[in-house]
DNA sequence: ATTACTTAGTGTAAAAAATACACGTTATAT
DNA sequence: ATATAACGTGTATTTTTTACACTAAGTAAT
């Protein structure tokens, strides 16, 4: 416990709910914490601000530092600041989340030492984590639940080419609910954002589906519009 | 500018948006600030956030001090973390909103030293505002344009016995956009959480129009049902 | 009491959106 | 050739949204 100038005694954190997608499941990146406080404990990846750059920089950089990457579309949801929620001073945690493509050319960067390892995590089965983790976690998730109805989030999960099944995956394991195939394929390409390319899927080992790219010039004229993908 | 322990060398503060509705326009409560920085400029309403409560007791007391009101309904809505928003020092604020009932039985508190008088204040005509108050506050009007479309938050701001039309009021000013009248009141009775009173409005120049309840017992049994006022 | 005024209160038809629902097609693997 | 497994498609029904205009009722002034 630190005790300073009135008004100026709190620390500022950042914590990061990565999205990740795998095909099959609803991941998100948590870190084995390798340091005291909760050493050994699973945790969201996370890190505190510095004096001299801005909550949203700081979201950035500490993203970048655990992962390796940059120009990641991340949104700040939420601010907690329960007295007791850092054993070890009083410490506001600023939650992001941010949704990552996964596999293919984008290996995680080697983590601080703060870290023992760094895995991604079905969500259905999580572990215990440390501080208000989990607490973080689930507010993170009611909110995209809400955002991803008006806002192309399910496409940052994605690869660049994507098959409509892939889509609807997605949707299903945020929203948590099975959806009608055929409605499902009619609304999400009324919005015209998706463009169907030439080419179809490889190396699946039954029929291959038809691959569509997510058109941002055309999501971006509708801005304004109340759309509900 | 204070100089303390790596990492604790942080304020954090709150800054509220309170919204109050007169009968014909949106108002917010602005003071007028006695103390550097911005002495003598209007500002949103805000504190610092003590060490030993939590940063929604903090809003809570907060609010109490500057309007003499507990036990409202306050959200918390965004965390604002830039470098150089506060002159003198690091100071991150985190935003609440509320919505409160104007006129009647509730006269302000008198307000503590560090500011001179507090004032409700159009929406559609504002001063400049101290800090970075009018980003605060748009981002503030941006969240109860999308909440107020699930949530019931023009109750909030109307007295205890209301007219459709003052509903529909509050609506309009809050969307920045006409209803349809006949559509509007179709809608809003549809989801069967406003009771319709035996009594009619009083003291109006011309016909009185019939007095409506929100019914919160209602409101709650719909909890988790996508609904759209 | 008549009249003028102002807001309250109401219904329907048309269009759009959401839902429920099942089977033939196609690429792969054996 | 055949079996397999996911792909891809259409229609009818219901629900929701939209557009639209007049009569009713209460007040105030003469």
């Amino acid at each position: 416990m630190t005790e300073n100038t009135p008004g100026f005694d709190f620390a500022v954190s950042i914590d990061c709910v990565l999205f990740g997608f795998d095909g099959t499941e609803l991941k998100i990146l948590l870190i084995e914490r390798n340091e005291d406080p909760f050493k050994d404990w699973w945790a969201l990846p996370g890190n505190l601000v510095n004096n001299e750059e801005s909550v949203d920089q700081s979201a950035q950089r500490i993203l970048k530092e655990l992962t390796g990457l940059g120009d990641i579309y991340m949104e700040q949801y939420y601010a907690f600041g329960d007295v007791n929620r850092h054993p070890q001073g009083r410490v506001i945690s600023v939650a992001y989340y941010a949704m990552l493509r996964l596999g293919g050319d984008k290996p995680l960067k080697p983590l601080s030492s703060y870290a023992k390892k760094a895995q991604w995590v079905n969500v259905a089965s999580l572990p215990k984590l440390a501080f208000d983790h989990q607490h973080i976690l689930n507010k993170g998730l009611e909110k995209i639940k809400r955002r991803i109805k008006h806002l192309p989030l399910a496409f940052e999960l994605l690869p660049e080419k994507f098959t409509l099944t892939q889509v609807q995956s997605v949707y299903e394991l945020i929203l948590g609910k099975k959806l009608d195939k055929r409605n499902f394929r009619k609304k999400i390409l009324s919005f015209k954002v998706l463009k169907e390319l030439e080419e179809k899927q490889r190396g699946v080992s039954f029929r291959a589906a038809t691959l569509y790219k997510f058109d941002k010039r055309k999501y971006n004229k509708l801005f304004g519009k109340e759309i509900s993908f």
